[in-house]
Formats: structure tokens, sequence, C-alpha cells
DNA sequence: ATATTTGTAAACTATATATTGTACAATGTT
DNA sequence: AACATTGTACAATATATAGTTTACAAATAT
């Protein structure tokens, strides 16, 4: 176990790991969470918080938000395995997948919170307007805003198409997964 | 200009900025940049960075910086005004321009770290693989490595001809733009 | 019932990122 | 030539984010 080829595949496997959480950087996500996610990912097995914490040494504590941040970004599960009393998660093991939910869940927040904003917007803008007695600086410059609105909500319906787009999975009739060559020495 | 409306149309202008900062977020812009790329967004002329600095409220220096933030981005450009010695910046007009700049720049830079470290790294497991005299569990370990080299590696295809896809605006065939209806009173 | 183990809240500390002020080189003005 | 203006490098400061420690409630074991 303890032979030099042996660690050097175990080096291997953790610069492996640190390319998925530079991979991850690109949506945003910290560092640990990326390497939390490569830790288990490459584990292909569910993985304890006191394992995680062994793995990156750090405090269990860290790893709890850790975990539960994956799990608000769907990219992690918790899974009940009888006898054992610890909680046990897993990761995606598909990397699609993995772009896809953080994708979603990165504009659908966005959405949401664009469109809870909007409808107060909008109304003040109409409210002004009907104020009456307006100049016509200001009339032509309400009337700029409304269509600046109007603008902005055909872009955020286009991105809630896209994501939709992305979540139904007709990305890949368009941009499809390159097949994995086979290999058996 | 001092007038009760007039000053809604500013402080409703000001809202619709931060909401264009919000969504800048979601790329992970800082909300100082999204800020300013509202700011001079919603003026419509190009602006100096004495301008900027008294629309926010920060430094010039900062303001310097952020502004070559976003032209690394592809979202902004010095452009030329004869007669003019400040430096003048512009930012996309298009909404969905900038999302797919903001998308490319992201995705980009991590597809060229990635390719960087691939070669390196697919190396080193072959050297060790070809050390000879490797346990059978070793032997196993590293066959797996490849295999999810080759996994990793078709993801990472995938995501650049994904890029490719948004960069020649073919990704509007599938999800079209939405039409802003006119509107003129 | 009592004692252990587990996960997480809360308050704290450390580290990273954002922002400013000063200084200066480059360019333009008189 | 002397002077003013502009943009930015660099060092210093402030603010935000990541991580730890302690404490405790809920669940399990003895």
């Amino acid at each position: 176990m303890g032979d030099v080829s042996s660690n050097m595949v175990e080096q291997t496997k953790e610069h492996f790991i640190e390319k998925i959480a530079d991979n991850m950087r690109a949506f945003g996500i910290s560092p640990t969470l990326g390497r939390v996610l490569g830790i288990i990912y490459m584990n292909k097995e569910p993985m304890t918080l006191d394992q995680l914490s062994e793995a990156t040494g750090m405090s269990k504590t860290r790893m709890s938000q850790v975990v539960r941040e994956m799990i608000d970004l769907n990219i992690a599960d918790k899974v009940f395995e009888k006898g054992v009393r610890k909680d046990l998660y897993t990761v995606e093991q598909d990397y699609y997948q993995t772009f896809i939910s953080l994708f979603i869940s990165n504009w659908r927040q966005a959405i949401n919170k664009s469109r809870l904003f909007e409808q107060k917007w909008r109304q003040r803008i109409l409210d002004i307007k009907n104020e009456g007695s307006l100049s016509p600086d200001v009339e032509n410059e309400i009337n700029e805003l409304l269509k600046e609105t109007q603008i902005w909500l055909a872009y955020y319906d286009w991105i809630s198409r896209l994501v939709d787009f992305f979540e139904s999975g007709e990305v890949f009739k368009h941009v499809p997964k390159k097949r994995v060559p086979e290999f058996e020495e």
C-alpha cells in the first residue's frame, strides 16, 4: 500500500480533483465546494462528513455547510443506508448533468428575483406617467423607460427559455455529447 | 429640472441600473462592475472615468480598474472622439450579446486552463503505467484514471462546442430572441 | 434514564477581495 | 520650457467571504 507507484497514483488523483474544482470555479463555485465535489466524485461511493473532513483537512462544520450548499445547488444528495448512522452524501456522476444543474440553479434564481421586482417597478413608472402635468422631457424619458422594460422582459423571457432548453436536454440534440471511446486493453 | 416627477424618474432609472447589476451577478460579476455597466448602458452615450466616478460616488482609480475589467470581458470598449481629451467608454447595448460575451469569456478561460493541464497530466499517468512492476491494484486504478480522463476530455470538448454554439449565434435558431412589441403612442 | 454520537447554529477569526489615496509617467496645453 | 490634466501602479485600508471553535439539540445506543 505504501509503495511508490501507489503514492503517485494518489497524487495524480488529487490533481484530477483540483481540476474538477477548477472547472467549478467557472460557475462561481468556491474552491472548497469544488474540491469536495471532486473528492466524492472520485471516491465513487457516498461519503460522510467525517470522511470529507478527513479528506480535506477542514472542520466538520465547514463540510456540513459545503454539503448543504451543494444540495441547494442540486449537485449532491443525501442518501440513506441502513445500519449506517452517519449521513452519507453522493454527487452527480455525470459532468453534463452537473453543468446543467448549476446553470439552471444560477439562472432560475436570477429569473425569480427579476420577476419579483418587475411588477412593482413597472407599476411605479405607470404611476408617474398618470400623475398628469408632466413636462415633455419627463414624459419622453418615461416612454424611454417603458421601452427599456419591454426589451428587458424579452431578454429575460429568452433566458427563461434557454434554461428550459438545457433542462429538457434539447441542447444535446444540437450540441451532442461526444462518445467516449471504450477502452479495454 | 428639480421637480418631483423628474426626481422620481431619476430614482426609477437607478432601480433599473441595480437590476442590470443584479443580472450580472449571475455571471459572478461584482456589483460595482455591474452597476458601472448599467450606468453607461442607461446613459446611452460613452462616458469618462470622471463621469463614472461622479455617478457611482467611487474613486477614479476604481473606475479605471472596473473599466479595464469590462474591456477584458469584451463587454465594453474605449472609443475615441476627436477634441475630447479624456478616454470615453461605451458598453454593448444588446443584452443578448452581453450574455454571450460573458459566457464565452468565462468558459474559454476554463477551457484553455484545462487544455494546458491536460497533456502533462495524461503523460504522467502513462509514465507511471510504463514504470513496470505494478501491483494489480495499482494497475487497475491507473486504468480507471485513464478512463476518467477520456470522459473529462469528452466533456470539455462538449463545452468547447457549446461555446461555439453561442458565439456563432446558432443558439438563436433554437432559442429565438423574442420580438419586442413596438410602441409609439 | 444516562451517556454517546451526530449535525448544525452562532459567534468568532482568518483570509481574500474591493476600494481608496498617493505618487508618477505620459500626454496635452500655454 | 513650465504647467496642468489624465490614467494607472502600488501600497494601505476597509469590507466581504471562508473557515474554525464552542455549544447544544436531536437521535441513537447502553
